[in-house]
DNA sequence: AACATCTGACAACGCTTGTTATCAGATTCC
DNA sequence: GGAATCTGATAACAAGCGTTGTCAGATGTT
Protein backbone atom coordinates (compact mmCIF):
# COMPACT_ATOMS: atom_id res chain seq x y z
CA UNK A 1 0.00 0.00 0.00
CA UNK A 2 3.26 2.31 -0.46
CA UNK A 3 2.08 5.70 -1.60
CA UNK A 4 5.05 6.83 -1.78
CA UNK A 5 8.35 4.81 -2.17
CA UNK A 6 8.58 1.56 -4.15
CA UNK A 7 12.74 0.33 -4.04
CA UNK A 8 14.10 -1.66 -6.73
CA UNK A 9 13.25 -5.08 -7.25
CA UNK A 10 15.07 -7.63 -10.06
CA UNK A 11 17.24 -4.81 -11.16
CA UNK A 12 14.33 -2.53 -12.17
CA UNK A 13 13.28 0.41 -9.99
CA UNK A 14 9.47 0.18 -8.67
CA UNK A 15 8.24 2.59 -10.96
CA UNK A 16 9.37 0.64 -14.29
CA UNK A 17 7.40 -2.67 -12.69
CA UNK A 18 4.35 -1.30 -12.37
CA UNK A 19 4.47 0.56 -15.57
CA UNK A 20 5.67 -2.69 -17.31
CA UNK A 21 2.49 -4.79 -15.36
CA UNK A 22 0.20 -1.98 -16.45
CA UNK A 23 1.26 -3.02 -19.67
CA UNK A 24 0.94 -5.89 -19.76
CA UNK A 25 -2.23 -5.90 -18.30
CA UNK A 26 -3.32 -3.35 -21.14
CA UNK A 27 -2.05 -5.60 -23.63
CA UNK A 28 -4.19 -8.66 -22.07
CA UNK A 29 -7.12 -6.51 -22.15
CA UNK A 30 -6.87 -5.76 -25.99
CA UNK A 31 -6.48 -9.54 -26.31
CA UNK A 32 -9.80 -9.87 -24.22
CA UNK A 33 -11.40 -6.94 -25.55
CA UNK A 34 -10.08 -7.38 -29.33
CA UNK A 35 -10.26 -11.45 -29.27
CA UNK A 36 -12.85 -14.40 -29.79
CA UNK A 37 -16.43 -12.82 -29.15
CA UNK A 38 -16.99 -14.94 -26.38
CA UNK A 39 -13.74 -13.98 -24.22
CA UNK A 40 -15.38 -11.48 -22.09
CA UNK A 41 -12.73 -8.97 -19.88
CA UNK A 42 -13.45 -10.09 -16.43
CA UNK A 43 -10.65 -9.20 -13.87
CA UNK A 44 -9.58 -12.74 -12.83
CA UNK A 45 -9.28 -13.29 -16.77
CA UNK A 46 -7.05 -10.74 -17.69
CA UNK A 47 -5.05 -11.16 -14.78
CA UNK A 48 -4.24 -14.72 -15.54
CA UNK A 49 -3.15 -13.69 -19.25
CA UNK A 50 -1.07 -11.40 -18.16
CA UNK A 51 0.71 -13.67 -15.63
CA UNK A 52 0.30 -11.40 -12.90
CA UNK A 53 -2.62 -11.93 -10.07
CA UNK A 54 -5.50 -9.40 -8.81
CA UNK A 55 -3.70 -7.25 -7.03
CA UNK A 56 -1.70 -5.63 -9.35
CA UNK A 57 -4.48 -5.16 -11.53
CA UNK A 58 -5.94 -2.72 -8.40
CA UNK A 59 -2.81 -1.37 -8.16
CA UNK A 60 -2.62 -0.07 -11.78
CA UNK A 61 -6.92 0.83 -12.54
CA UNK A 62 -9.30 1.49 -9.68
CA UNK A 63 -11.97 -0.82 -11.55
CA UNK A 64 -12.54 -3.31 -14.12
CA UNK A 65 -14.19 -0.22 -16.41
CA UNK A 66 -10.95 2.01 -16.39
CA UNK A 67 -9.00 -1.04 -18.00
CA UNK A 68 -11.60 -1.26 -20.69
CA UNK A 69 -11.76 2.46 -21.46
CA UNK A 70 -7.93 2.51 -21.41
CA UNK A 71 -7.74 -0.13 -23.83
CA UNK A 72 -10.46 1.47 -25.94
CA UNK A 73 -8.55 5.06 -25.70
CA UNK A 74 -4.96 3.27 -27.09
CA UNK A 75 -6.66 2.08 -29.66
CA UNK A 76 -8.46 5.31 -30.58
CA UNK A 77 -5.63 6.91 -30.15
CA UNK A 78 -3.38 5.03 -32.18
CA UNK A 79 -5.39 4.69 -35.15
CA UNK A 80 -6.81 8.39 -35.41
CA UNK A 81 -3.46 9.25 -35.37
CA UNK A 82 -2.47 7.21 -38.10
CA UNK A 83 -5.07 7.87 -40.34
CA UNK A 84 -4.93 11.63 -39.59
CA UNK A 85 -1.54 12.03 -39.92
CA UNK A 86 -1.58 10.43 -43.84
CA UNK A 87 -4.41 12.61 -44.60
CA UNK A 88 -1.87 15.58 -43.45
CA UNK A 89 1.38 13.98 -45.60
CA UNK A 90 -0.88 13.62 -48.55
CA UNK A 91 -1.13 16.02 -51.51
CA UNK A 92 -3.97 18.85 -51.43
CA UNK A 93 -6.06 17.16 -53.88
CA UNK A 94 -9.57 15.91 -51.71
CA UNK A 95 -9.33 12.32 -53.50
CA UNK A 96 -5.71 12.19 -52.44
CA UNK A 97 -6.27 12.90 -48.74
CA UNK A 98 -9.32 10.49 -48.64
CA UNK A 99 -7.46 7.57 -50.04
CA UNK A 100 -4.36 8.47 -47.93
CA UNK A 101 -7.10 8.41 -44.33
CA UNK A 102 -8.56 5.15 -45.58
CA UNK A 103 -5.60 3.24 -46.64
CA UNK A 104 -3.81 3.62 -43.48
CA UNK A 105 -6.79 3.40 -41.59
CA UNK A 106 -7.97 -0.16 -43.15
CA UNK A 107 -3.96 -1.19 -42.76
CA UNK A 108 -3.87 -0.16 -38.64
CA UNK A 109 -7.17 -2.16 -38.84
CA UNK A 110 -5.78 -5.01 -41.18
CA UNK A 111 -2.50 -4.77 -39.26
CA UNK A 112 -3.61 -5.92 -35.46
CA UNK A 113 -7.69 -6.89 -36.45
CA UNK A 114 -7.92 -6.41 -32.60
CA UNK A 115 -8.13 -2.88 -33.21
CA UNK A 116 -10.46 -2.98 -35.50
CA UNK A 117 -12.85 -5.20 -33.29
CA UNK A 118 -12.50 -2.87 -30.85
CA UNK A 119 -13.06 0.28 -32.88
CA UNK A 120 -15.72 -1.34 -34.41
CA UNK A 121 -16.93 -5.62 -34.15
CA UNK A 122 -20.99 -5.22 -33.42
CA UNK A 123 -20.08 -8.59 -31.41
CA UNK A 124 -17.92 -7.00 -28.50
CA UNK A 125 -20.50 -6.71 -26.17
CA UNK A 126 -19.16 -4.73 -23.48
CA UNK A 127 -21.46 -2.35 -22.22
CA UNK A 128 -18.78 0.62 -21.15
CA UNK A 129 -16.88 -0.29 -24.85
CA UNK A 130 -20.05 0.62 -26.48
CA UNK A 131 -21.07 3.71 -24.68
CA UNK A 132 -17.33 4.81 -25.68
CA UNK A 133 -17.78 3.23 -29.10
CA UNK A 134 -20.64 5.63 -29.54
CA UNK A 135 -18.78 8.45 -28.20
CA UNK A 136 -15.53 7.65 -30.57
CA UNK A 137 -17.89 6.71 -33.56
CA UNK A 138 -19.13 10.81 -33.08
CA UNK A 139 -15.46 11.63 -32.51
CA UNK A 140 -14.14 9.93 -35.90
CA UNK A 141 -17.73 12.13 -37.69
CA UNK A 142 -16.47 15.34 -36.33
CA UNK A 143 -13.04 15.01 -37.13
CA UNK A 144 -14.21 13.86 -40.86
CA UNK A 145 -16.84 16.80 -40.73
CA UNK A 146 -14.25 19.26 -39.95
CA UNK A 147 -11.49 17.87 -42.80
CA UNK A 148 -14.64 17.66 -44.98
CA UNK A 149 -14.84 21.74 -44.43
CA UNK A 150 -11.62 22.28 -44.66
CA UNK A 151 -10.49 20.34 -47.92
CA UNK A 152 -13.90 21.34 -49.71
CA UNK A 153 -14.22 24.70 -48.46
CA UNK A 154 -17.73 24.10 -47.25
CA UNK A 155 -19.94 25.24 -44.54
CA UNK A 156 -21.04 23.35 -41.86
CA UNK A 157 -24.62 22.31 -41.80
CA UNK A 158 -27.17 18.96 -40.75
CA UNK A 159 -26.91 17.79 -43.86
CA UNK A 160 -22.85 17.64 -43.32
CA UNK A 161 -22.99 16.08 -39.92
CA UNK A 162 -25.58 13.20 -40.92
CA UNK A 163 -23.44 12.64 -44.03
CA UNK A 164 -20.57 12.41 -41.79
CA UNK A 165 -22.33 9.79 -39.18
CA UNK A 166 -23.58 7.56 -42.45
CA UNK A 167 -19.54 7.33 -43.70
CA UNK A 168 -18.49 6.65 -40.19
CA UNK A 169 -21.22 3.86 -39.48
CA UNK A 170 -20.95 1.96 -43.03
CA UNK A 171 -16.98 2.05 -42.76
CA UNK A 172 -17.24 0.37 -39.78
CA UNK A 173 -19.73 -2.15 -41.08
CA UNK A 174 -17.37 -2.76 -44.64
CA UNK A 175 -14.21 -3.22 -42.07
CA UNK A 176 -16.27 -5.41 -39.82
CA UNK A 177 -17.51 -7.85 -42.27
CA UNK A 178 -14.44 -7.62 -44.65
CA UNK A 179 -12.44 -8.86 -41.18
CA UNK A 180 -15.12 -11.34 -40.79
CA UNK A 181 -14.21 -12.18 -44.44
CA UNK A 182 -17.85 -11.90 -45.14
CA UNK A 183 -16.42 -9.43 -48.38
CA UNK A 184 -13.41 -11.01 -50.15
CA UNK A 185 -11.35 -8.69 -51.67
CA UNK A 186 -7.81 -7.72 -51.10
CA UNK A 187 -7.25 -4.45 -49.39
CA UNK A 188 -6.19 -2.99 -51.97
CA UNK A 189 -9.85 -3.34 -53.87
CA UNK A 190 -11.12 -2.13 -50.56
CA UNK A 191 -9.29 1.29 -49.73
CA UNK A 192 -10.16 1.47 -53.67
CA UNK A 193 -13.95 0.88 -53.32
CA UNK A 194 -14.54 2.90 -50.33
CA UNK A 195 -12.62 5.64 -51.27
CA UNK A 196 -15.37 5.46 -54.79
CA UNK A 197 -18.06 5.70 -52.12
CA UNK A 198 -16.82 8.25 -50.25
CA UNK A 199 -15.93 10.50 -53.39
CA UNK A 200 -19.43 9.53 -54.69
CA UNK A 201 -20.89 10.98 -51.24
CA UNK A 202 -18.63 14.36 -50.67
CA UNK A 203 -19.07 14.81 -54.60
CA UNK A 204 -23.20 14.78 -53.49
CA UNK A 205 -22.79 16.92 -50.65
CA UNK A 206 -20.11 19.39 -51.81
CA UNK A 207 -22.04 20.90 -55.18
CA UNK A 208 -25.88 19.59 -54.07
CA UNK B 1 -46.36 -29.85 -16.26
CA UNK B 2 -48.94 -31.24 -18.49
CA UNK B 3 -47.80 -31.68 -21.99
CA UNK B 4 -51.08 -32.53 -23.37
CA UNK B 5 -54.27 -30.98 -22.19
CA UNK B 6 -54.69 -27.21 -20.89
CA UNK B 7 -58.30 -26.89 -19.38
CA UNK B 8 -59.84 -22.92 -19.48
CA UNK B 9 -59.58 -20.87 -16.77
CA UNK B 10 -61.40 -17.80 -15.92
CA UNK B 11 -63.46 -18.46 -19.35
CA UNK B 12 -59.83 -18.23 -21.56
CA UNK B 13 -58.53 -21.82 -23.00
CA UNK B 14 -55.48 -22.68 -21.95
CA UNK B 15 -53.74 -22.72 -24.99
CA UNK B 16 -55.04 -18.98 -24.93
CA UNK B 17 -53.73 -18.00 -21.90
CA UNK B 18 -50.52 -19.75 -22.29
CA UNK B 19 -50.12 -17.17 -26.08
CA UNK B 20 -51.41 -14.35 -24.10
CA UNK B 21 -48.28 -14.80 -21.07
CA UNK B 22 -45.86 -15.21 -24.00
CA UNK B 23 -47.16 -12.14 -26.00
CA UNK B 24 -46.53 -10.23 -22.45
CA UNK B 25 -42.87 -12.07 -22.17
CA UNK B 26 -42.00 -10.43 -25.67
CA UNK B 27 -43.76 -7.56 -25.03
CA UNK B 28 -42.00 -6.82 -21.97
CA UNK B 29 -38.85 -8.03 -23.41
CA UNK B 30 -38.63 -5.98 -26.17
CA UNK B 31 -39.29 -2.87 -23.98
CA UNK B 32 -35.62 -3.95 -21.48
CA UNK B 33 -34.40 -4.98 -25.13
CA UNK B 34 -35.29 -2.12 -27.00
CA UNK B 35 -35.12 0.32 -23.52
CA UNK B 36 -33.32 2.21 -21.12
CA UNK B 37 -29.25 0.77 -21.97
CA UNK B 38 -29.12 -0.17 -18.56
CA UNK B 39 -31.82 -2.18 -18.64
CA UNK B 40 -30.48 -5.71 -18.81
CA UNK B 41 -33.20 -8.16 -20.05
CA UNK B 42 -32.90 -10.94 -17.35
CA UNK B 43 -35.29 -13.67 -16.33
CA UNK B 44 -36.32 -11.76 -13.30
CA UNK B 45 -36.55 -8.74 -14.88
CA UNK B 46 -38.28 -9.41 -17.56
CA UNK B 47 -41.33 -11.33 -15.67
CA UNK B 48 -41.77 -8.80 -13.29
CA UNK B 49 -42.22 -6.24 -15.74
CA UNK B 50 -44.64 -8.84 -17.71
CA UNK B 51 -46.34 -9.49 -14.17
CA UNK B 52 -45.69 -13.10 -14.42
CA UNK B 53 -42.82 -15.61 -12.38
CA UNK B 54 -40.53 -17.42 -13.68
CA UNK B 55 -42.58 -20.67 -14.06
CA UNK B 56 -44.14 -19.37 -16.90
CA UNK B 57 -41.19 -17.89 -18.70
CA UNK B 58 -39.86 -21.63 -19.13
CA UNK B 59 -43.56 -22.52 -20.29
CA UNK B 60 -42.97 -20.33 -23.18
CA UNK B 61 -39.03 -20.30 -23.57
CA UNK B 62 -36.53 -23.18 -23.14
CA UNK B 63 -34.32 -20.16 -21.69
CA UNK B 64 -33.05 -16.33 -21.90
CA UNK B 65 -31.61 -16.60 -25.15
CA UNK B 66 -35.15 -17.89 -26.60
CA UNK B 67 -37.00 -14.89 -25.54
CA UNK B 68 -34.08 -12.44 -26.51
CA UNK B 69 -34.13 -14.33 -30.19
CA UNK B 70 -37.79 -14.37 -30.68
CA UNK B 71 -37.90 -10.25 -29.58
CA UNK B 72 -35.43 -9.62 -32.75
CA UNK B 73 -36.93 -11.84 -34.80
CA UNK B 74 -40.15 -10.21 -33.97
CA UNK B 75 -38.81 -7.31 -35.01
CA UNK B 76 -36.74 -7.56 -37.83
CA UNK B 77 -39.37 -8.93 -39.50
CA UNK B 78 -42.43 -6.42 -39.06
CA UNK B 79 -39.63 -3.94 -39.70
CA UNK B 80 -38.75 -5.97 -43.16
CA UNK B 81 -41.71 -6.52 -44.33
CA UNK B 82 -42.43 -3.24 -43.93
CA UNK B 83 -40.23 -1.35 -46.01
CA UNK B 84 -40.66 -3.82 -48.66
CA UNK B 85 -43.91 -3.96 -49.32
CA UNK B 86 -43.44 0.02 -49.55
CA UNK B 87 -40.82 -0.72 -52.48
CA UNK B 88 -42.84 -3.01 -54.21
CA UNK B 89 -46.12 -0.57 -54.06
CA UNK B 90 -44.19 2.04 -54.93
CA UNK B 91 -43.57 3.08 -58.75
CA UNK B 92 -41.14 1.30 -61.40
CA UNK B 93 -38.57 4.54 -60.56
CA UNK B 94 -35.91 3.31 -58.48
CA UNK B 95 -35.48 6.41 -56.76
CA UNK B 96 -39.38 6.32 -56.45
CA UNK B 97 -38.61 3.08 -54.63
CA UNK B 98 -35.28 3.91 -53.07
CA UNK B 99 -37.56 6.90 -51.10
CA UNK B 100 -40.55 4.32 -50.71
CA UNK B 101 -38.35 2.26 -48.70
CA UNK B 102 -36.44 4.59 -46.60
CA UNK B 103 -39.44 6.61 -45.56
CA UNK B 104 -41.41 3.35 -44.31
CA UNK B 105 -38.09 1.92 -42.58
CA UNK B 106 -37.73 5.63 -40.76
CA UNK B 107 -41.29 5.52 -39.66
CA UNK B 108 -41.14 2.03 -38.49
CA UNK B 109 -38.14 3.27 -36.41
CA UNK B 110 -39.28 6.05 -35.46
CA UNK B 111 -42.90 5.05 -34.58
CA UNK B 112 -41.48 2.87 -32.09
CA UNK B 113 -38.27 3.88 -31.17
CA UNK B 114 -37.80 0.21 -29.33
CA UNK B 115 -37.61 -1.30 -32.65
CA UNK B 116 -35.03 0.98 -34.21
CA UNK B 117 -33.06 0.07 -30.64
CA UNK B 118 -33.89 -3.45 -31.47
CA UNK B 119 -31.87 -3.00 -34.77
CA UNK B 120 -29.66 -0.90 -34.73
CA UNK B 121 -28.76 0.90 -31.35
CA UNK B 122 -24.78 -0.03 -30.68
CA UNK B 123 -25.51 0.94 -27.11
CA UNK B 124 -27.64 -2.51 -26.32
CA UNK B 125 -24.55 -5.13 -25.35
CA UNK B 126 -26.39 -8.43 -25.24
CA UNK B 127 -24.32 -11.25 -26.67
CA UNK B 128 -26.77 -13.27 -28.43
CA UNK B 129 -28.67 -9.69 -30.39
CA UNK B 130 -25.51 -9.24 -31.35
CA UNK B 131 -24.60 -12.04 -32.88
CA UNK B 132 -28.24 -11.78 -34.54
CA UNK B 133 -27.86 -8.43 -35.45
CA UNK B 134 -24.52 -9.10 -36.95
CA UNK B 135 -26.57 -12.01 -39.30
CA UNK B 136 -30.09 -9.50 -39.67
CA UNK B 137 -27.25 -6.77 -41.04
CA UNK B 138 -26.11 -9.14 -43.90
CA UNK B 139 -29.93 -10.37 -44.08
CA UNK B 140 -30.62 -6.79 -45.05
CA UNK B 141 -27.71 -6.03 -47.26
CA UNK B 142 -28.82 -9.39 -49.38
CA UNK B 143 -32.59 -7.83 -49.75
CA UNK B 144 -30.69 -4.73 -50.81
CA UNK B 145 -28.01 -6.04 -53.29
CA UNK B 146 -31.16 -8.30 -54.46
CA UNK B 147 -33.20 -5.17 -54.94
CA UNK B 148 -30.09 -3.18 -56.73
CA UNK B 149 -29.76 -5.87 -59.19
CA UNK B 150 -33.72 -6.15 -59.92
CA UNK B 151 -34.28 -2.52 -60.23
CA UNK B 152 -30.90 -1.42 -61.43
CA UNK B 153 -30.46 -4.54 -64.10
CA UNK B 154 -26.94 -5.16 -62.54
CA UNK B 155 -24.91 -8.36 -62.47
CA UNK B 156 -23.53 -9.48 -58.78
CA UNK B 157 -20.36 -8.44 -57.82
CA UNK B 158 -18.00 -8.28 -54.67
CA UNK B 159 -18.76 -4.57 -55.07
CA UNK B 160 -22.37 -4.75 -55.17
CA UNK B 161 -21.82 -6.25 -51.80
CA UNK B 162 -19.58 -3.92 -50.43
CA UNK B 163 -21.77 -0.98 -51.15
CA UNK B 164 -24.56 -3.16 -49.53
CA UNK B 165 -23.20 -3.16 -46.72
CA UNK B 166 -22.04 0.23 -46.40
CA UNK B 167 -25.46 1.30 -47.08
CA UNK B 168 -26.38 -1.31 -44.28
CA UNK B 169 -24.00 -0.06 -42.03
CA UNK B 170 -24.19 3.86 -42.89
CA UNK B 171 -28.07 3.84 -42.43
CA UNK B 172 -27.86 1.90 -39.11
CA UNK B 173 -25.79 4.85 -37.51
CA UNK B 174 -27.37 7.52 -39.29
CA UNK B 175 -30.57 5.91 -37.72
CA UNK B 176 -28.94 5.93 -34.26
CA UNK B 177 -27.66 8.84 -34.47
CA UNK B 178 -30.92 10.59 -35.17
CA UNK B 179 -32.99 8.35 -32.24
CA UNK B 180 -30.48 9.71 -29.90
CA UNK B 181 -30.76 13.18 -30.78
CA UNK B 182 -27.49 13.60 -31.85
CA UNK B 183 -28.65 14.49 -35.58
CA UNK B 184 -31.40 17.51 -35.38
CA UNK B 185 -33.09 17.11 -38.29
CA UNK B 186 -36.62 16.54 -39.22
CA UNK B 187 -38.19 13.08 -40.33
CA UNK B 188 -38.78 14.54 -43.79
CA UNK B 189 -35.35 15.69 -44.02
CA UNK B 190 -33.96 12.61 -42.66
CA UNK B 191 -35.33 10.63 -45.20
CA UNK B 192 -34.97 13.00 -48.08
CA UNK B 193 -31.24 12.97 -47.41
CA UNK B 194 -30.38 9.15 -46.87
CA UNK B 195 -32.13 9.05 -50.31
CA UNK B 196 -29.69 11.46 -51.79
CA UNK B 197 -26.50 9.08 -50.50
CA UNK B 198 -28.52 6.15 -51.55
CA UNK B 199 -28.84 7.18 -55.13
CA UNK B 200 -25.35 8.47 -55.38
CA UNK B 201 -23.63 5.43 -54.27
CA UNK B 202 -26.28 3.23 -56.59
CA UNK B 203 -25.49 5.56 -59.44
CA UNK B 204 -21.49 5.45 -58.52
CA UNK B 205 -22.40 1.50 -58.41
CA UNK B 206 -24.58 1.26 -61.57
CA UNK B 207 -22.54 3.02 -64.57
CA UNK B 208 -19.08 1.55 -62.81
C1' DA C 1 22.02 -11.06 10.37
C1' DA C 2 17.69 -8.48 11.09
C1' DC C 3 14.17 -6.08 9.38
C1' DA C 4 11.09 -4.02 5.72
C1' DT C 5 9.02 -4.53 1.55
C1' DC C 6 7.61 -7.00 -2.76
C1' DT C 7 5.55 -11.06 -4.71
C1' DG C 8 2.23 -14.57 -5.83
C1' DA C 9 -1.24 -17.81 -4.63
C1' DC C 10 -5.57 -18.32 -2.62
C1' DA C 11 -9.68 -17.70 0.32
C1' DA C 12 -13.58 -15.02 1.16
C1' DC C 13 -17.50 -11.53 0.91
C1' DG C 14 -21.55 -9.92 -1.19
C1' DC C 15 -24.03 -9.72 -5.28
C1' DT C 16 -26.48 -11.09 -9.60
C1' DT C 17 -27.39 -14.47 -12.88
C1' DG C 18 -30.19 -18.71 -15.02
C1' DT C 19 -32.81 -22.34 -13.60
C1' DT C 20 -35.57 -25.56 -10.77
C1' DA C 21 -38.30 -26.85 -6.89
C1' DT C 22 -41.77 -26.14 -3.18
C1' DC C 23 -46.17 -24.94 -1.33
C1' DA C 24 -50.62 -22.66 0.00
C1' DG C 25 -54.71 -21.18 -2.19
C1' DA C 26 -57.85 -20.36 -6.18
C1' DT C 27 -60.51 -22.50 -9.89
C1' DT C 28 -62.50 -26.06 -12.63
C1' DC C 29 -64.04 -30.73 -13.70
C1' DC C 30 -66.76 -34.93 -12.42
C1' DG D 1 -68.30 -32.24 -2.44
C1' DG D 2 -63.90 -34.03 -3.76
C1' DA D 3 -60.09 -34.56 -6.83
C1' DA D 4 -57.21 -32.61 -10.20
C1' DT D 5 -55.08 -28.72 -12.00
C1' DC D 6 -53.77 -23.80 -12.48
C1' DT D 7 -51.82 -19.82 -10.16
C1' DG D 8 -48.53 -16.86 -7.88
C1' DA D 9 -45.02 -16.16 -4.50
C1' DT D 10 -40.85 -17.48 -2.72
C1' DA D 11 -36.83 -20.25 -1.72
C1' DA D 12 -33.02 -22.66 -3.23
C1' DC D 13 -28.91 -24.08 -6.06
C1' DA D 14 -24.70 -23.58 -8.48
C1' DA D 15 -22.01 -20.50 -11.05
C1' DG D 16 -19.67 -16.27 -12.15
C1' DC D 17 -18.69 -11.58 -11.11
C1' DG D 18 -15.81 -7.43 -8.79
C1' DT D 19 -13.29 -6.65 -5.00
C1' DT D 20 -10.63 -7.14 -0.61
C1' DG D 21 -7.94 -9.55 2.67
C1' DT D 22 -4.56 -13.04 4.39
C1' DC D 23 -0.16 -15.20 4.56
C1' DA D 24 4.18 -17.73 3.53
C1' DG D 25 8.26 -16.90 1.11
C1' DA D 26 11.45 -14.25 -1.96
C1' DT D 27 14.23 -10.13 -2.39
C1' DG D 28 15.75 -5.98 -1.10
C1' DT D 29 18.01 -2.50 2.53
C1' DT D 30 20.91 -1.40 6.66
Amino acid sequence: MAAAEMRTYGGVSGADRKAERRAQLIEAGLDLLGGAEGDQLTVRRVCQRAGLTARYFYESFAGRDELVAAVHEHVVQTVAAAALSAVEAAGPESDAKIRAGLEHLVRAVAGDPRHGRVLFSVTLTDPLLARRRLESSTFFARLLSGKAREVYGIADSPELDLAAQFVVGGLAQTLTAWLSGTLTMTEEELVAECAKIFIAIADREGPG
